[in-house]
DNA sequence: TTGAAAGCGCTAACAG
DNA sequence: CTGTTAGCGCTTTCAA
């Protein structure tokens, strides 16, 4: 059997065209393509003759032909501040799988937080006529950025940034889950209860410190405004803003960490400055984790399903090729508040 | 400045071709592609003149027609098991941040260790042209994945898998690192010692299990072969594993981890029956993490840099595609072994 | 040095 | 229902 099916295959079982299958099956270029594009208007007699051809000649049609023709690429693209962070891996991941099956590769991109770099990346991919973009944009104010966006032709799905009307997005509601966190604290007695957050120029961090002063709004208590810490979701950046924290004459007794990568940071912080979780003080994760899992306590954590919106954004993207015109739409993550060991009563000084 | 550089902007600043560039700097289309691929062969008068039409016009030559006649798509994929897992997004991310300079996109997509999607994965990549492909194959056995494989005309890079002579390949010395971990057991008295792992199917597996073996023979211990588990590296399979381990009347005093993720499945099981880490049990994971390096007591670890193989991966295959019959290469990252608290004297029981 | 023309493989419009 | 033909945008002969 495998002996016979091979003798047709050739060196390169890619260079089998049209032409080929056509001149074969002694029909025109247009009826073979007929058969592959609309089979119903050809009629059974050469259908059937036209497919034990390409069958036999293992043709398949070329891709980038098509692309030429159709302009389409079957080809998506996720660009995200560094895809190696969890919680970025399983939402690519989730939007692969969501998108493979329908014939879609997925493209991947780490812009690092450089707006420069994001810029000649999706450039770039626009050049590549790439069919779709889901982006976490470094920032929603550089300007240059923004019109970078504002004029690309392919359909974007933003990821977690403040969506304009004319894009469709996937978000986390930040808000819930940290207003809880700080409810929680605040309700066991921590009067000073830092946030380490990422720069306020994306909406993570904006809602996550909005959701933070809420909290502390509706409990009557001030925010202390010297253990408001923005600027990176960094674990480098978290670390050094929590040792600093942490050597404070009146330091917090309780950090809520206000983004994915943060938690690591203060972590490695309070191990290094000998304290203890809970007993000396609480620390509320911005993510699940393994690490939040299995830390002994356990890590109280804002959660969120990361491949929900992984799924969600490849979704969006497929529903917004088929659709063009369709109405767009905002997908909301729910966030809640997972109690662990990690966080409780403030510590009696 | 910016209303003058917008006017012949147009609606879609992709549209612009030779054709229009020729038109308007009243040349003939072979000039205008002379002018971008060979502009030594083009006086000087006409490159400038055809120069100054294509930054007027925002002229970019679109690359689906460039790979129709190339044939070559400036895509490179990568394919392994579950790319969330933290190791190969390392992976991942490493190789992208290589090959993008070079004006490559990084295509990715996660096998589950399914060899018939693997195939189907493959194919795709093949029919859609992709330059080049790095693999972790989920299966070193499969008869059918073989044969697919080595049927590819594209560039293969094999990602830790034994790879015959005229494969390109990265791979990680397991060796060193895993009979490192075993000795140091070993000299601590320990005296059933198990092992979890994946597939024996795969490089990896098989290589942990011989260095483990090797290791007892070293130092004159007979292995204990019903602390022998392989089969998977999914953590669910090391948790189940473990706690089948934990549970018996003599149970084992050490666990070395053979797979990345089984970490996690084992420390599941280690806080579910309520053990100790190195007074009941020491414990060696097979990769380093946060969760590795912050947990308490730090877990010891075999150590390799993933993303100097993602790197090394994405260097071979430009490379490959630059010199395509240059000699294969293996690239080897070394293994070392990392003692943290995890890991100590057997407990007298 | 350069313009014209021939395709790369495919699909869609147009006759028949 | 089906064959022929005209491109998609580019690169590369082939003459001039």
């Amino acid at each position: 059997m495998s002996g016979g099916s091979q003798k047709t295959a050739g060196r390169r079982g890619a260079s089998v065209t049209v032409k080929d299958v056509a001149r074969e099956a002694g029909v025109g270029v247009g009826t073979v393509s007929r058969v592959l594009n609309q089979p119903s208007s050809v009629s059974d007699a050469t259908r059937v003759k036209v497919e034990s051809v390409i069958a036999k000649l293992g043709f398949n049609p070329n891709p980038i032909a098509q692309s030429m023709r159709s302009g389409n690429t079957k080809t998506l693209a996720c660009v995200v501040r560094d895809f190696s962070v969890p919680v970025l891996s399983d939402f690519v991941n989730a939007m692969q799988a969501a998108v493979d099956p329908k014939g879609y590769g997925l493209e991947v991109a780490s812009s690092y937080h450089d707006p420069e770099r994001e810029i000649q990346l999706i450039q770039r991919l626009e050049r590549r006529r790439t069919d779709g973009i889901v982006i976490a944009t470094s920032s929603e104010t550089h300007p240059e950025l923004l019109r970078a966006i504002s004029r690309l032709t392919v359909p974007v799905v933003l990821l977690d940034r403040d969506a304009p009307e004319e894009f469709d997005a996937v978000l986390v509601d930040h808000t819930y889950g940290v207003r809880a966190a700080t409810l929680h604290l605040l309700d066991n007695c921590h009067r000073r209860v830092s946030i380490i957050s990422g720069q306020e120029v994306v909406r993570p961090a904006r809602l996550r410190l909005a959701a933070f002063r809420e909290a502390h709004e509706m409990r009557g208590v001030p925010v202390s405004e010297d253990l408001v810490r923005t600027g990176s979701f960094d674990s480098e950046f978290a670390y050094s803003e929590a040792m600093g924290l942490l050597r404070m004459p009146n330091r917090p007794t309780a950090i809520v960490c206000g983004g994915t990568a943060v938690m690591v940071g203060v972590m490695r912080a309070i191990r290094d400055m000998g304290l203890r979780l809970q007993q000396d003080i609480s620390l509320i994760s911005g993510a699940d984790s393994d690490l939040a899992r299995l830390y002994s306590p356990g890590i109280s954590t804002v959660y969120w399903q990361h491949d929900f919106l992984g799924a969600a954004a490849g979704r969006l993207l497929l529903e917004r090729l088929a659709t063009p015109d369709r109405p767009t739409q905002h997908i909301y993550a729910p966030s809640e508040l997972v109690l662990r060991g990690s966080s409780g009563p403030a510590p009696t000084i």
